[in-house]
DNA sequence: TTCTTATTTAAGAACAATTATTAACTAATA
DNA sequence: TATTAGTTAATAATTGTTCTTAAATAAGAA
């Protein structure tokens, strides 16, 4: 079985154990949040999806990552653009937000994952996601503005 | 010379050097939400201007907070409930977003600036504003749970 | 396989947060 | 006090997301 085919079957498995219908739309989403690193918006989404499934409607692109989220195969990052972000990342990792060309890079870093686990003990808190964000200026567009 | 007198001087003498008019709606909005560590949103900001200026608008409100951000006095956060949040806290600290009861509560962590510093270095990113945001469910939620 | 039914979907309307537009106003300087 | 560049109020426009509804479909039963 190819790596492709696994997911596949990963992606059907945890829908029918969640109770969820198996569709055509929802398996295509899936398969492009879980293998996209990138950060995509619902509309970026929406748009890849549409190349295949030209029907699909925006509805179904949010209501399908409503679900995604719930049954823990993504998670929906706030970042300081005005749209929501997807992410298969659901390790505590850091995002370099740069303001001048919009680029979202990760960050991993083993303290991150301890701090968060100490904040979660300390204040008694449960958590189901965490992110870190650094807002600020790239390596690559400090670079630029010597130029 | 009170704390508030010195802060109205602080707002005002602030707005001259980065060249900005010094209005009425200005030094309410910066008024406000630097004693305000509650995160507020904008559209409570207008409420609450609204009590003693009747006529401000919410495009007022939007361009100030804006123009507050750029001076340094509050840093915008990003969080899961659609719209933006204000914050005069500046240093590293981290959000406890409550998925049950909405509650946001600031927790600090000495770990988290030291973090955020190595980030900063190994990435050769320049960091305006962070936050680390943790979602997820309070005590008070998790207590209510068990009753 | 075909039937039945509860879910899901597509399409577009509705909604809410934010930004843009523009004419009237006002703070700052001369 | 007069001038003017910057600011404001009011409202329209825009954009991301959710809601509504009728048609379509997946999954289990017959």
């Amino acid at each position: 079985m190819t790596e492709s085919q696994y997911i596949d079957k990963k992606i059907i498995s945890t829908f029918r154990e969640n109770n969820l219908k198996v569709t055509p739309q929802r398996i295509a989403i899936a398969k492009y949040v879980l293998n996209n690193s990138e950060h995509p918006t619902a509309k970026r989404i929406y748009q890849e999806i549409r190349m295949a499934h030209p029907t699909v409607s925006v509805a179904t692109i949010y209501a399908t990552l409503k679900v995604l989220k719930e049954i823990g195969f993504i998670q929906e990052l706030n970042l300081p653009d005005g749209q929501s972000r997807f992410d298969p990342n659901l390790e505590p990792h850091a995002h370099l937000i740069c303001e001048k060309c919009g680029d979202i890079t990760d960050w991993e870093d083993p303290l991150l994952s301890e701090l968060v686990s100490n904040i979660s003990n300390d204040a008694h808190f449960i958590v189901s996601a965490s992110g870190l964000n650094l807002n600020g200026v790239c390596r690559k567009c400090q670079e630029d503005e010597n130029t």
